[in-house]
DNA sequence: ATTGACACCAAACAATCGTTTGTTTAATTT
DNA sequence: AAATTAAACAAACGATTGTTTGGTGTCAAT
């Protein structure tokens, strides 16, 4: 008999997963230079050479991190997505909030696709941009069913929002406002007219 | 008779405005840490040890370019300034306008305070956010005078905006939209309503 | 019981990092 | 002309970096 999964780990304790885990929140926290090779096999109680059995090189393990990222950001979003039935603004309120939510409470994964841009890690900044893009398609697909007003350029519109959005990294304190009322808030600035009398 | 300027530079060729340059560009282009005291010199046309004698150590070195950035920066803000006299929304276009293009076009100084976060140099990091600091206040004083609908937040408005704006550094590649329609596209999107007939 | 891949350890590698030290050149001041 | 000082050079410092190499215990399959 052959083995049911063939490229699942055999052994149970493969740590794998806790390395890139550690290596996103390092990552996260404090940038992808400033945190070494060191640091992770530290905080995951092996020898820093350990680390390269699992990964060959410091750069393929942020592009590790990116992908999984990625895949945890994509599976949070369609959570929240009430679909493509729904009214598309409400629609973009509840990807944004899932959004901001990603970046500002759970996942070091999506802060280190904020923070650490592809450029850093040149040997594997094909990967970084192609799995940033596949995560911004699906933005897009939501923004593309918008009801906009004539001369409104998407794709404008979407590079805001992000903008926007992933800023909120930077300024946000905690005992603030909530992610949901930052999304919230945020699609509703762009959804309505801020303009008042005048 | 006394010297009529005691703190400036007594020697005619000095080169520590060379050197916070090359650094502005380098840090710009690369990041903090991905940048060495060796590439600054090197480009500088002088050794290593030499930048010591102007800047203390590298964290004061970006901390003088950070600060000498918001000058920068200021200056250029305060020239696109129609003034308080002009209509708020025309004088917000203005003023971005001039951001973008600073961030796209021209200075490196102020590519720089976008890309490096303060807690990059955390031996200079108090100095960092006070500059920064200094220039946001500017733009919310702009912002201070727009004509807003009730219920919107003017601070959650300009973090929007800034977050937005800066973003244009990662997505813009040449070829594209002007700085000024980029900014002016930013601004009205903010100002009209985005919805359509829904 | 033996084998063999797995998942690490132990120790070092060369390279590079920010920084320091002592010295030298050239311009300014006295 | 002599003294002083600004602005560098030349060379190294210790520490840290990502990475490599060879060995080792352990577990699953034979």
């Amino acid at each position: 008999m052959t083995n049911t999964a063939t490229q699942t780990p055999t052994r149970a304790n493969n740590r794998i997963g806790v390395v890139r885990d550690i290596a996103a929140e390092l990552f996260a926290e404090k940038g992808f230079h400033e945190t070494t090779m060191r640091d992770i096999a530290r905080r995951a109680g092996m020898l820093p050479g350990s680390i390269y059995y699992h990964f060959p090189s410091k750069a393929d393990l942020l592009a590790g991190v990116y992908e999984e990222g990625v895949s945890r950001l994509l599976a949070r979003i369609d959570a929240a997505d009430p679909g493509p039935r729904a009214e598309p603004w409400a629609r973009l309120e509840a990807v944004m909030t899932a959004h901001v939510e990603a970046i500002l409470d759970r996942s070091a994964y999506a802060r280190v696709m904020i923070r650490v841009l592809p450029d850093a890690a040149p040997g594997a900044a094909a990967r970084l941009i192609e799995a940033r893009d596949r995560y911004e398609a699906r933005i897009a697909e939501v923004i593309a069913r918008l009801p906009l007003a004539p001369g409104i350029d998407r794709r404008l519109l979407r590079l805001f929002l992000l903008g926007a959005a992933n800023h909120v990294q930077v300024w946000r304190r905690d005992g603030g406002r909530s992610p949901a009322e930052i999304a919230v808030a945020l699609v509703r600035l762009l959804r309505d007219p801020a303009r008042g009398h005048g």
